[in-house]
DNA sequence: GTTGAGCGTT
């Protein structure tokens, strides 16, 4: 099972791929997602990072509140997106 | 060439 984790206050420099490795650290990542504003496509400073349920809790403990790229970064369980309508 | 609390569009 996996669950999906909210990562904010990033830096705007930030990448996916730095945020894969420091998640890496705690167990598989399954996939990272950075929100970039969808009008002007700078990015927002926060994404999503998918990771195993263990390796999920382990990466919110361990990095949360944590210094990331010189920043404190905010990592939480992601809220539920918007559901898919089915009609 | 900017900005800083927040929860995303595959």
């Amino acid at each position: 099972m996996s669950k999906n984790i909210y990562v904010g206050n990033l830096p705007w420099s930030s990448t996916e791929e730095e945020v894969r490795a420091a998640f890496a650290n705690y167990g598989e990542v399954l996939s990272v997602k950075l929100i970039e504003d969808r009008e002007t496509g700078r990015p927002r400073g926060f994404g999503f990072v998918e990771m195993d349920d263990q390796g999920a809790l382990a990466a919110i403990e361990g990095l949360d509140g944590s210094n990331f790229g010189g920043r404190n970064i905010k990592v939480n369980e992601a809220r539920p997106r918007a559901e898919r309508p089915r009609w």
